[in-house]
RNA sequence: GGCAGGUUGCCCGAGCGGCCAAUGGGAGCGGGCUGUAAACCCGUCGGUGAAAGCCUCCGAAGGUUCGAAUCCUUCACCUGCCA
């Protein structure tokens, strides 16, 4: 076994078992021996059921992209076609979304999925849309060539499937999707030698359907590696916060907000989240878990974590960006003294509105109340009352006394912001339109 | 197919003609402590409004009544018991 993990191949699964990536897999030996032997190639896929991929997926493409960095070859799937179906969850059957909706998803999540992995080289990652193998089978080949290997009796074992069973049923449709997924694993193993699938731990019956499939049509053995669920250690699901979903997309949740993400996170849930996120090697990884214990305060794993996941999501640009956005807003108090271009990148990173000059009668602006609403730190002028009411909200870092408080011109910084704050840690900005 | 019960705010769950925007718990939000943590304590928790009030709300649609989440009818869905 050579030791240089970029090289040896080997060493992935040491390599994911000291991080706890491992929930499930077929034998492990097995896995080993196959990865030992040279360069694999594996897949992941990702269904577009939403424009944008979140922090869970963001977990399993990183387990691929170390796979591909120990020197194997990664597939990356999007469900084009299983986009369309729909993976049968407990609680309910889902609505079908327009193909139009599905195939726009698919363009999203392709351009993210390609930041993530190499597509140069010698273990270069293919991209590939099961949509394409797909939508030419006749439902008569379908079914003779494919559905003749699956026994229902064991698709009803699978615990999504006996939930919906037990209560308002499922339909044929999401029923098939296991066969679809199963179809998927026999193509790439077929036209890319694809010999491991991952995914997440819910993900396992799906893949080992097709781990069984590739047994009885190839008469080949597969692998199959699922990660554990993540959760927080206060047990609620992971990546969600008070505002939902940590989205990959800037659009949908801003740099300068995924970097918050992680520096608040939990000091409980770091060792999960640096294990499961981070590049980092062993002893760095183990420095930021005993400073989280011996200095706590200083957050170093929490800062480390926004710096590495932000830099590699949304570029480094974009990282220093965010975190010096953070410093500003958070820093010692005096805003005044930021400079106006620093004020200005803060504020743009943070949730923002604006005021029309005319709005401003004899220097004085709307109330704080609308202003909160104005830049989305409040769903509601009841909501902002209440907020100020609580004695929860600060104008320029200096809290805001009573309701119906209206700031003066002269409170603008260099002319044009007004700094919000709701709580303590949420932070917007207004801006006078010249 | 027959009989009985249910459907309440983000979730769970009380209410069973007026005092109900609707008890309680959880989540969320704010304050305190702290580290822009966790736990804990306190407060808050439909919309609008400074307030009084007004609007919307108790599966859907009708009806009875001065007045309904609460009674009646029909419809939809769910749950037990019998076939």
């Amino acid at each position: 076994m050579r030791k240089d993990a970029r090289v040896t191949n080997s060493t992935i699964l040491d390599e994911l078992l000291w991080r706890e990536l491992i929930a499930q897999s077929t034998d492990l030996g097995a896995l080993q021996a196959a990865a030992d032997a040279g360069p694999m190639t594996l897949y992941c896929g990702f269904d577009p059921t939403a424009p944008s991929l979140h922090l869970g997926n963001l977990a399993q493409i990183l387990t691929v992209r170390r796979f591909q960095q120990a020197g194997h070859r990664p597939l990356a799937l999007v469900g084009g076609a299983t986009g369309l179906i729909g993976d049968p969850k407990m609680t309910g059957e889902r609505q079908l979304n327009p193909r139009e909706i599905v195939e726009d998803w698919v363009r999203r999540i392709r351009g993210q999925l390609e930041s993530f992995y190499d597509f140069s080289g010698t273990h270069a990652a293919v991209m590939v849309n099961n949509y394409d193998w797909t939508e030419g089978v006749s439902v008569l080949e379908f079914l003779r060539d494919i559905g003749k290997h699956f026994s229902v009796n064991r698709m009803l074992d699978r615990e999504a499937v006996a939930a919906r069973l037990a209560k308002e049923g499922i339909s044929y449709t999401e029923f098939s999707y296991q066969l679809l997924q199963s179809f998927d694993y026999l193509q790439l193993f077929r036209q890319f030698g694809c010999t491991l699938q991952t995914g997440g731990s819910d993900q396992w019956g799906n893949i080992t359907a097709g781990v069984d499939l590739i047994r009885r049509v190839e008469s080949a053995s597969v692998h199959a590696l699922t990660t554990p669920l993540l959760t927080k250690s206060d047990g609620t699901k992971f990546g969600k916060t008070e505002s939902g979903t940590i989205w990959l997309d800037p659009g949908l949740t801003s740099p300068y907000a995924f970097f918050q993400f992680w520096l608040n996170a939990d000091d409980s849930d770091v060792p999960t989240l640096l294990r499961t996120f981070s590049f980092s090697a062993r002893p760095r990884i183990e420095e930021l878990f005993s400073a989280t214990v011996e200095r706590p305060h200083e957050r170093a794993a929490q800062r480390a974590l926004a710096q590495e996941l932000t830099a590699l999501v949304h570029g480094e640009a974009e990282q220093r960006a965010a975190e010096s956005a953070g410093f500003a807003l958070f820093g010692q108090g005096d805003l005044a003294a930021l400079s106006a271009d620093a004020l200005t990148a803060a504020l743009l990173e943070a949730p923002n509105g604006v005021v029309d000059p005319g709005e401003i009668v004899d220097g004085v602006l709307p109330a704080v109340e609308d202003l909160l609403v104005r830049c989305g730190l409040a769903s509601s002028r009841g909501q902002a009352r209440r907020t100020v009411s609580e004695g929860g909200a600060s104008l320029n870092n200096e809290r805001v006394p009573n309701e119906g408080h209206s700031p003066m011109v002269g409170d603008l910084l260099h002319g044009e912001w007004l700094v919000l704050r709701r709580g303590k840690r949420t932070v917007g900005g207004i801006r006078v339109e010249k």
